[in-house]
RNA sequence: GUCCCUAUCGUCUAGCCUGGCCUAGGACACCGGCCUUUCACGCCGGCAACAGGGGUUCAAAUCCCCUUAGGGACGCCA
């Protein structure tokens, strides 16, 4: 039994992507639920795209959400580098040897010619891909001529007619290898390409399941064709389902944020999207639905991953956010809520008050940046709309304000009890009740129509701030 | 255009491999009701799907074929 080995391997060239993501957290799960490791790999080979702002930023990302790796860069590991870049020495042995046994040879052909001839390839109905022009250049005749400044890529030299791909998920698939011909494997400049590495350093890395997204299926005929040119060991392939938009296009900005920090930075809880990330496109075998990391790695298993692509549904994403909303403790969601109150200076307030406001806001919110518009109420009155003005304007409301702000008068604060009792009174005393002694008491009291439970708002306002509120209200209602 | 993948409620999905228990189950959203003498939360209920056509079979959402639709790939990106 040879222990499990996966990798994600992100290209460092922005924020990661939610379908990114969602392949890093399938390969974690199953990693971890196979007591195997779980492999961070930077696919830096484009140079032009790569930065190390980047890959920062993609460690912060993983960070948040929990996704530790056991191999890769920051940690070590006996496996390294875990940078392509870094690795340039060890893919160029296994170039040597390729190039050695004429299973890869040099291409001198310039960008130009091949474009046109893509061109044509394509204008004619055919495939375009490459004539084979430079495969029988010698090797010591193209050695030669790079020593003298010209410059030359390297290609895969094709022989097979077809490829069979093994994958968990898609079962076995044959590819005709003229879909794509002789691959470039190393750039004019000297910097190899994606499906080289990506073979040489899973080979090397001793990864036993590739998981990844299944726009990489086409990619893996090529890389079968490497991994055995090069003699090394192929490992098990699971390409799992696209993330689609809401119109079934591939996910992307139009739909709506669609990068890690974006969610982070709208207040989204990491297991809340650690949770949601693993329902999509992956089912619990009870189907459960609210499920803790631990459980997820517990019932994890690549069989159950679908194989039709998934919408992303940011409702169902915000339903299950309120859930952990709602599920934290007092402190617990005012320490991570904190960070998301703007509108007022935290400093200025007793901080025991201002977790009580945060939590009797919680069921109003589905993500944490909406805690600021529901709290502003417990620190300014705002101006009351048309249909609450109505409101006011019935008969019984302003006895209602006036027999409140008597009421209120003696109290330093009030308990829940004594806004009950106070409510009574008014009640019984102006004939007022349901929404006109309720709703004209919320709107008097904070200026809106909707709001945290009236009981809450009672006895975190002090009497003082109520009845001041009340008299602008009642100034207002008298003109 | 060529190649590859996929196809159950609007969305995420269970069921499919190992046909009958499926008058197709759950969740989100939506709509009703209840609960709070208010808004929410919560609870209860409702709406809503096997893409189409052929087979195979006593029996098909489940197996086979075709069509259609969607997605992906066809890079000196990863």
């Amino acid at each position: 039994m040879s222990i499990v080995r996966v990798r994600f391997a992100p290209s460092p060239t922005g924020h990661i992507h939610v379908g990114n993501v969602r392949t890093a957290l399938f390969n974690y799960l199953f990693a971890k639920n196979q007591n195997g490791t779980f492999i961070l790999r930077i696919e830096d080979t484009d140079l032009e795209r790569s930065s190390i702002e980047n890959e920062n930023i993609i460690y912060e990302d993983l960070m948040w959400l929990g996704l530790e790796w056991d191999e890769g860069p920051v940690v070590g590991g006996n496996y390294g580098p875990y940078k392509q870049t870094e690795r340039t020495l060890i893919y160029k042995k296994y170039l040597d040897k390729l190039l050695e046994e004429k299973k890869a040879y040099y291409c001198f052909c310039s960008k130009e010619e091949l474009d046109a001839q893509r061109e044509k390839n394509l204008q004619e109905g055919k495939n375009p891909i490459y004539s084979g022009k430079c495969k029988n250049i010698p090797l010591a005749e193209a050695r030669q001529r790079i020593e003298q400044g010209e410059k030359a890529a390297i290609r895969f030299n094709v022989t097979e007619s077809e490829v069979k791909v093994k994958d968990i998920l898609k079962g076995e698939i044959d590819f005709p290898t003229n879909m794509f011909g002789d691959f470039i494997i190393v750039r004019p400049d000297g910097t190899p390409v994606y499906n080289f590495v990506v073979v040489v350093d899973d080979a090397l890395m001793k990864i036993t399941h590739v998981i990844r997204g299944d726009d990489h299926l086409n990619n893996t005929p090529k890389q079968i064709l490497i991994y055995k040119a090069l003699g090394f060991e192929l490992p098990e392939f699971a390409h799992i389902p696209m993330i689609l938009g809401s119109d079934h296009s591939k996910l992307s900005k139009r739909h709506g944020d669609t990068s890690v920090n974006q969610f982070r930075q709208k207040g989204y809880l990491p297991e809340a999207f650690f949770n949601y990330l693993a329902l999509l496109g992956w089912s619990h075998p009870e189907e459960k639905e609210i499920l803790s990391r631990q459980e997820l790695i517990n019932a994890f298993s690549l069989e159950r991953i679908s194989k039709s692509a998934a919408v992303f549904d940011f409702d169902k994403l915000n339903w299950m956010n309120g859930i952990y909303i709602r599920e934290k403790n007092i402190d617990e969601l005012y320490s991570v809520a904190k960070g998301f109150i703007k509108c007022v200076e935290l400093s200025k307030y007793d901080e025991q008050w201002l977790k009580n406001v945060v939590f009797s806001v919680r069921e109003k919110i589905s993500v944490l940046s909406e805690i600021d518009e529901h709290i502003k109420i417990f620190f300014k009155q705002s101006e009351p709309d048309d249909e609450s003005i109505k409101l006011l304007n019935l008969e019984t409301s302003s006895a209602v304000l006036e027999r409140y702000a008597e009421e209120i008068k003696k109290f330093e604060t009030l308990t829940v009890d004594d806004y009950k009792a106070i409510t009574k009174i008014v009640g019984d005393a102006t004939g007022a009740k349901g929404k006109a002694l309720f709703m004209v008491l919320r709107i008097a009291l904070t200026g809106q129509r909707t709001g945290p439970d009236m009981d809450k708002i009672a006895t975190l306002l002090s009497p003082k701030t109520q009845i001041e509120r009340i008299n602008n209200v009642l100034r207002f209602i008298k003109k």
